[in-house]
RNA sequence: GGGCGCAUAGCUCAGCUGGUAGAGCAUCUGCCUUACAAGCAGGGGGUCAUAGGUUCGAGCCCUAUUGCGCCCACCA
């Protein structure tokens, strides 16, 4: 047996544990009928992300999850991989051939591609080597890239089979326009701010009339394509022009004043100005009142050729000539400060133009009716379940998914169309000729898919669907998604609704939601602030199994988390804590024999500590197990916290070390077997949480495992062969609280020595077997056992618990009056819990109506009280 | 305009199906006791945002209010 180091640090054994462990292939799962499997995917990090604090947390929980299940004895499969991240990662490359003084179109497709993928070469597989660090069992053999064969291939097949249902169609609508990112985005891919405007006043005039309706709009250089103004069909102002057309300032055009009751009355001057090509809601006005459609800019937001003098312009540079010119002409009558919401690109910031465009949909509505299903029947649970409301919302207020992207590095639609009469063929290869007219000269569709589409397939697609695999029949559905909720809409909804159309079957049953981490002052972490905290550092200063304590204890799922550097310190003192208490368990296991320390144990041999800590450890092991079932990660790490320090380190050890250190007492093989099993237990217990100093300790202990991410996860025992001894168990909590009190009495130096007088006959097994602890712990050099409380020195203190008595002869030690007042203040104490026991006991309604255990428990806790006043009294009544 | 979350010790947060308020850090006191001063022992500190209600009993359930934050929604 080798010896810990005399320090605690995790650089000396983190890399080399994991490599072993990788080598040795702990991580690798496959189909096994013999055993049960639990799958988790990972949520794959964009292939141009760096490690954050968003991800080791995200990591860290589905690693306690599968390091749990696979100790728990599940084939515990855990898929890693990258995602492609369409407009990211072509953005970046982008970038970088900006700096080269190349646009991509110079470049061509085929180059342009060429070079992503040289990129992701490169760099691609940087986040998945930083998961290493993090300590994450994912089976590295089944690591998925959504642009790699299979997925593209599963990627093809959806499309075709969605789109020969008719559940993909293509057609010419209003779309997000992201100016930079040259692409169409997704309404979920649109996120609002608040955005200070103005609002221009503009009179139209009627038209053969003197008379004029002014309209209110924060957007003056779309005008040139406004077709109509729209006014409420009730609105007593307008009512009578309805009907009537109005002359459009600078375009000098006739246009037509409608009726519809989308227009809000209050607002504005209640008309508005109606420009189909570029706003969505004038899009519908214009198709419900069949009004012309007129694009006022070019593919990049360039003024077009409407008016000459404007052509070219940037919308704002337009915005600021259509004011002028309206000034000009009289017709803008005032302006006002407004606030309003503007959608932003979620990649780029930039505003998001509506536009009109030919692009590809996801018919969204036949697909989310079964996907609420699942999770209204409960196939599919959200932790916390408030999400499945957020997500009920937007599943129920669906509409066509936008799949189409203007982008090159993504999956290509596979769409193909004949360059002589224009027909369309939906393959997953280049159909040899056009189906329809025989032509050979065919063109693919020029779109890529938007990112999400291929995510969405992730959990059954990472197993090989659509080949029918032994994996994805075996690990098919997966059991839990771990994620942020801030992609509950991009992410997991797809997946749900996908899982369920392409696989007969939900791809998850729990979803598990985490919030995000932020900084200490509570705000986001990002790069623009600054503030960001780099897991790689946290782990290089204090050790990942220190991160992954401090990304989970206090923690509840769903709520964001404040992180600073200050919660590794509890950390790192707790894994400080973890390896001196080992390194002393270790030293006295030394010189005794290892057969005795692995087989199992006479109970009559077990000292009252021993069965106190067994019994406790146990109980400990069922609510843990029963925490880590409920995703109470957080509660269940505290248990495990509290137990290792307070209960094992804190009053175990030392209650076993007068046995321990007394090479000829016989029960120390005993103390040195409970220590050997406690301990080990704990560490297995801690494992999912802090998987490096649990295997460098657990190696070093005795017991049959190759390794402690591979052995039985602690279970619960029905009998642990004394249940005889409940009592004193009981007993042996009773004497913690005697010695926590005589403490409390005497806050002295240690060295000056007491003496303990119990009384009481029926305390006597128990204090004589704990007198050596009881010494120790008790500052005191005697322990005297007496039956009744006769010839106890004057000047004592005494020291009560709800059923022990027990004095401390202390002439020389103790100021008598302050004696008295800690007395005083104990009565005061025990006056006020009675008075609460005593409201509740007086209170008919309360004997009537609660449980009779509750009533039985406040009246026995009424008599302790009394006893204890009583004795607290005689004292009182002798020191005087 | 809808929906959701948070408000608990000086700070950061736990608190499971309602039954005597917890942790870490900070603070105060005493200790270098042969695993650990990154430690040990002990102490102080809370009208659980406010107001009602349900209940024998509310931090927890219901209703309203206030403050902060988030999500969704086409008020130009």
């Amino acid at each position: 047996m080798t010896k810990l180091a005399d320090r605690f640090n995790p650089k000396d054994f983190e890399n080399r544990i994991y490599e072993n462990w990788e080598k040795k292939g702990y991580f690798k799962a496959s189909p096994d009928k013999n055993k049960k499997p639990y799958t988790i995917v990972i949520p794959p990090p964009n292939i141009t992300g760096k490690l954050h604090m968003g991800h080791a947390l995200d990591e860290t929980l589905q690693d306690i999850l599968i390091r749990y299940k696979r100790m728990d004895g599940y084939n515990a499969l855990w898929v890693p991989g990258t995602d492609h991240a369409a407009i990211a990662t072509e953005a970046k490359i982008v970038a970088k051939m900006k700096e080269e003084g190349v646009t991509k179109e110079e470049l061509g497709r085929e180059e342009f591609l060429r070079r992503a993928w040289e990129w992701k070469k490169e760099y691609g597989g940087a986040i998945l080597q930083q998961l290493k660090k993090l300590g994450c069992s994912c089976d590295w053999e089944k690591e998925r890239f959504t642009m790699d064969e299979g997925l593209s291939n599963a990627v093809k097949t959806v499309f075709i089979k969605l789109y020969d249902d008719n559940l993909i169609y293509k057609g010419k609508r209003m779309i997000n326009w992201c100016p930079t990112c040259h692409t169409s985005i997704s309404d979920a891919e649109v996120e609002f701010e608040e955005e200070d405007t103005k609002l221009w006043y503009i009179k139209y005039q009627i038209k053969d009339s003197d008379q004029f309706i002014i309209v209110a709009t924060t957007r003056p250089e779309t005008m040139l394509g406004d077709t109509a103004i729209a006014v409420h069909p009730e609105d007593e102002r307008y009512k009578n022009l309805i009907g009537k057309s109005a002359i459009l300032p600078i375009m000098n055009k006739e246009i037509p004043i409608i009726g519809d009751e989308f227009v809000e009355k209050e607002f504005g001057t209640g008309a508005v100005k109606i420009t189909p090509a570029h706003d969505t809601n004038d899009y519908e006005a214009g198709l419900k009142h069949h009004l012309e459609i007129i694009e006022v800019f070019d593919e990049d937001f360039r003024m077009g050729d409407l008016v000459p003098e404007y052509k070219g312009l940037e919308l704002l540079e337009a915005r600021k000539r259509i004011v002028e010119k309206l000034k000009e002409l009289g017709v803008l009558v005032k302006i006002e400060n407004y606030k309003h919401n503007v959608g932003k690109c979620y990649r780029c910031h930039h505003t998001v133009e509506p536009k009109i465009s030919e692009q590809w949909f996801v018919r969204m509505e036949p697909l989310a009716k079964p996907a609420i299903e699942a999770v209204k029947n409960g196939e599919i649970k959200f932790i916390p379940d408030r999400f499945e409301k957020t997500y009920y919302n937007w599943m129920n207020n669906i509409k066509d998914w936008c799949i189409s992207r203007q982008l090159w590095w993504g999956h290509r639609i596979p769409a193909y169309y004949c360059e002589n009469c224009g027909e369309m063929m939906v393959e997953k290869e280049m159909p040899q000729k056009c189906s329809k007219c025989g032509n050979t000269h065919l063109k693919q569709d020029e779109d890529t898919l938007d990112t999400w589409f291929s995510s969405a397939l992730w959990p059954f697609s990472v197993l090989g669907w659509p080949e029918k695999t032994e994996e994805l029949k075996y690990f098919y559905p997966t059991d839990t998604l771990v994620t942020g909720y801030d992609i509950i809409f991009f992410w997991v909804a797809r997946m749900i609704f996908s899982g369920i159309e392409h696989m007969g079957q939900v791809p998850f049953k729990n979803v598990l939601f985490h919030g995000l981490v932020r900084d200490s002052q509570g705000r986001k972490m990002s790069k623009s602030l600054g503030n960001g905290i780099d897991p790689l550092e946290i782990i290089d200063k204090f050790g990942t199994d220190s991160l992954r304590f401090s990304l989970v204890l206090g923690t509840t799922p769903g709520n964001d988390i404040r992180y600073s550097e200050e919660k590794l310190e509890a950390a790192g003192n707790f894994a400080n804590k973890i390896w001196n208490a080992s390194k002393f368990v270790l030293m006295n296991l030394e010189g005794i024999e290892e057969e005795k320390l692995l087989g199992e144990i006479d109970a009559s041999k077990l000292a009252i500590e021993d069965k106190w800590i067994l019994s406790k450890q146990n109980q400990i092991i069922k609510e843990v197990r029963n925490n880590l079932d409920k995703f109470e990660l957080g509660i269940a790490l505290e248990k495990i916290y509290n137990f290792i320090w307070d209960e094992f380190c804190d009053w175990y050890i030392e209650m076993v070390k007068p046995r321990l250190y007394n090479k000829e007492n016989p029960s120390r093989e005993t103390a040195a077997w409970v220590l050997n099993k406690v301990l080990g237990n704990s560490l297995k217990l801690l494992h999912p949480f802090m998987p490096f100093i649990t295997e460098e300790v657990y190696t070093k202990l005795y017991h049959k495992d190759e390794s402690i991410m591979i052995a039985q996860y602690p279970q619960y025992e029905q009998e642990q062969g004394f249940e005889k001894e409940e009592k004193q168990i009981e007993q042996m909590k009773e004497v913690i609280t005697g010695i926590r009190n005589v403490r409390t009495s005497m806050n002295v130096h240690p060295s000056k020595k007491a003496k303990l007088i119990f009384i009481g006959n029926e305390w006597k097994d128990a204090i004589l077997q704990s007198q050596e602890f009881l010494k120790k712990l008790g500052f005191s050099e005697e322990i005297m056992i007496k039956e009744k409380e006769e010839g106890i020195p004057e000047n004592s203190v005494s020291v009560v618990t709800s059923s022990m008595k027990l004095f401390i002869p202390f002439e020389d030690l103790v100021d008598i009056e302050e004696e008295k007042q800690r007395l005083q203040k104990e009565k005061e104490k025990v006056l006020v819990e009675k008075e609460k026991t005593d409201k509740m006991l007086s209170n008919p309604g309360f004997l009537a109506k609660a449980p009779e255990t509750k009533v039985k428990e406040e009246k026995e806790k009424l008599k302790k009280f009394n006893e204890m006043i009583e004795t607290i009294d005689e004292r009182l009544k002798k020191l005087k």
